[in-house]
DNA sequence: CCAAAAGTGTTTAGAGTACACCCATGA
DNA sequence: TCATGGGTGTACTCTAAACACTTTTGG
């Protein structure tokens, strides 16, 4: 069970950036720490690799105990290594990218682990390389966003087009024709109407849509464009 | 040193996926092993993490080591974490993605390693999970080109147009049409005209260019669209 | 009846595609 | 002069973008 000598064993971290959206701002959720060390400042809520559990295992388990749910959208993003970045002994972590239905999470089990969320602007200082890893998180939000159907991962299961397009607008930070992106969603054939009006408008009820999973798993490797060309860059 | 006293420490390696392009095929540097353990069968070039060195650092180091390049098209890929990936030992490996310009590394490094470049059809069986880490790095290859313009990493600092279609061509495996592949690359702006023609061509010797490299670096995460949207899809 | 939000239609400009012709070179 | 490969032009189609009008609802 030695068989590579003189390499280094490393500790090997798992971090979470989890977004969020409250039908007006992206949201982080973030823990502000009850526990050793950094205790009292902001982190992401993290763990460490198990010597029996895979990776993609670790990731689950550390997701599910924070926010009590299975099965949603989550990837891997990068590995961060720099030599000093955590300052009590060198760890390398591997960060993973997860989109959830805000309101359907665990609030209890969020509660327990002092976790809130966050609204990307108001996001407090945190530790180590943290910020760095949200940075990337967000970039890598906008740039998959523009072209893979993922917004829908941070919508309940019956939602509006102008729910999407608010989503969209809070990730890019711009405004977006009404017209011209109802007419390309529609044209995606990934929404299915259900027939029922949104009640939570003052005015005119929208109509609720859902996702057509099939298709949405199908053709989610293409490449779509939902987003105006203009802000095709990262 | 050390503060989480019930954590695991692991074996952190790095793995480096090394793209050339002969003008032909795409192909990627593999080592024949003639070190324990697997001696004997084909992997790719890797090694260990070092207490004291940065992720990227070490990466860098491996390549170097191998290829003699320094300031080479390096991007992190995936971590690869399954428990039982190494049968010797419990190792998360970190996979890099490296394009290098084929005509320009150090022969005799190579050599030393028993590294060879060998075309992606003729690939042989590779140790551990080696295949899928080398499958992950061609998808990625084929999305990132289509969108930026990392093609221009596998060529020679000056290149004719025909040169780089034959590039496209051998990475989605489809042929191009040449009149509108070549508006289209010009039309980006990043191509300079060298005045030089090519003498490689047993006819009509066809333009020499260069990479315009700060209109690349400038504008390199923007979307450009190098394939015809047919081949959209991963 | 009025303000606010939702839904639909039209016109224009630009990009992608398919296709045809001419030019330069070495054999 | 001929075969091979390089370079350029054009017509068609489709999509994105800009923009205006109508409909539904609660107050």
């Amino acid at each position: 069970m030695n068989n590579y000598p003189q390499a280094s064993r490393i500790l090997v971290a798992i971090d979470c950036i989890i977004f969020g959206f409250d039908g007006k701002d992206i949201k982080l959720l973030l823990i502000k720490r009850n526990f050793e060390p950094e205790s009292g400042k902001w982190s992401l809520m993290g763990g460490f690799l198990n010597l029996d559990e895979d990776l993609t295992d670790g990731a689950s388990r550390i997701l599910y105990n924070l926010t009590g749910l299975k099965n949603i959208y989550v990837e891997q993003l990068e590995t961060f290594g720099k030599v000093d970045r955590d300052s009590a002994e060198r760890t390398v972590s591997v960060v993973f990218f997860a989109l959830i239905r805000i309101d359907y999470h665990d609030s209890e089990a969020v509660r327990s682990h002092n976790a809130y969320w966050i609204s990307l602007e108001n996001r407090p200082k945190l530790i180590f390389d943290h910020e760095e890893m949200v940075c990337r998180a967000i970039e890598h939000l906008k740039y998959k966003a523009a072209l893979h159907p993922i917004g829908f991962e941070l919508l309940p299961d019956l939602f509006t087009i102008p729910q999407l397009q608010k989503l969209y607008e809070a990730i890019y930070n711009i405004p977006i024709d009404r017209r011209n992106f109802s007419r390309k969603l529609l044209s995606t054939g990934l929404l299915i109407d259900t027939g029922f009006k949104n009640n939570n408008s003052a005015t005119k009820k929208a109509t609720l849509y859902r996702l057509d999973t099939l298709k949405y798993r199908e053709k989610f490797h293409s490449f779509w464009n939902f987003m105006p060309d203009s802000m095709k860059q990262v």
